[in-house]
DNA sequence: TGCCAGGCCGGGT
DNA sequence: ACCCGGCATGGC
């Protein structure tokens, strides 16, 4: 099992080249990003983002200090964005309060420990601390999400209802402990679901990982 | 035009 | 412990 998990990452890496995740310059833009793309396409987010830092409010501080409101306005293009303006707002407060906004020192903490603060939030789920932690902590935590549920469950790798920790169990526990890995697999995963195993079609004709593939 | 997108929460059973 | 409705915009 290690080596084929590792053998379809090598397949789709060959096949998608590097993606360089997570698109975003600093780790406060990440966490961020990862509150705004719950259940919602990345292009989307962008315009989010993007809205934010054109006010020049892409800052842990400002971000903290704006009204709700505003905040919801700016990032309406994201979806849900009275539900995401009240969760940034949650984040803010937990990051700013123990941390003054600095990433270093959220991220200098225990990594369980964090993931559980993390996971108190109202608005932050497993996929969601699990994102922060890995691509803008840059700590071990495989991120599990829809995608990566529908491949895997698709070709019997794990079962379709299994809970978010036992597939994150599924791959810590059959790939080395790598950051790199982590990042770069969860990216090609994602990229595999979104441009060839739809929900629809599986494509499986020209799906890059299809000969790896049990039936 | 309807379906889908890098979830999560709260209330009901 | 599950199951479900709500949350909302933009792209195809």
């Amino acid at each position: 099992m290690k080596k084929i998990l590792l053998t379809i990452y090598q397949s789709l890496y060959d096949y998608f080249g590097p993606l360089n995740w997570w698109p975003g310059n600093t780790p406060f833009e990440i966490m961020i990003g990862a509150i705004l793309t719950q259940n919602t396409s990345w292009t989307n987010v962008e315009k989010a983002i993007i809205n934010l830092k054109t006010e020049k409010l892409l800052d842990p501080q400002k971000l903290y200090l704006i009204e709700e409101k505003k905040l919801a306005h700016l990032i309406r293009p994201s979806g849900y964005f009275n539900l995401k303006a009240k969760r940034l707002k949650n984040f803010l407060t937990f990051y700013m309060g123990n941390y003054k906004g600095s990433s270093e020192k959220m991220f200098s903490d225990d990594s369980e420990r964090l993931r559980k603060n993390l996971l108190a939030i109202n608005g932050i789920g497993q996929e969601t601390a699990d994102s922060i932690l890995l691509y803008a902590g840059n700590k071990p935590f495989f991120v599990i999400d829809a995608y990566t549920k529908r491949i895997f469950s698709r070709h019997h790798f794990i079962l379709e209802n299994d809970s978010y920790s036992q597939v994150q169990n599924f791959f810590s526990s059959n790939l080395p402990k790598n950051v790199e890995l982590y990042n770069e697999f969860h990216a090609q995963i994602v990229m595999l679901g979104k441009r060839i195993c739809t929900k629809k079609h599986q494509n499986c004709s020209i799906c890059p990982i299809g000969h790896l593939l049990a039936e």
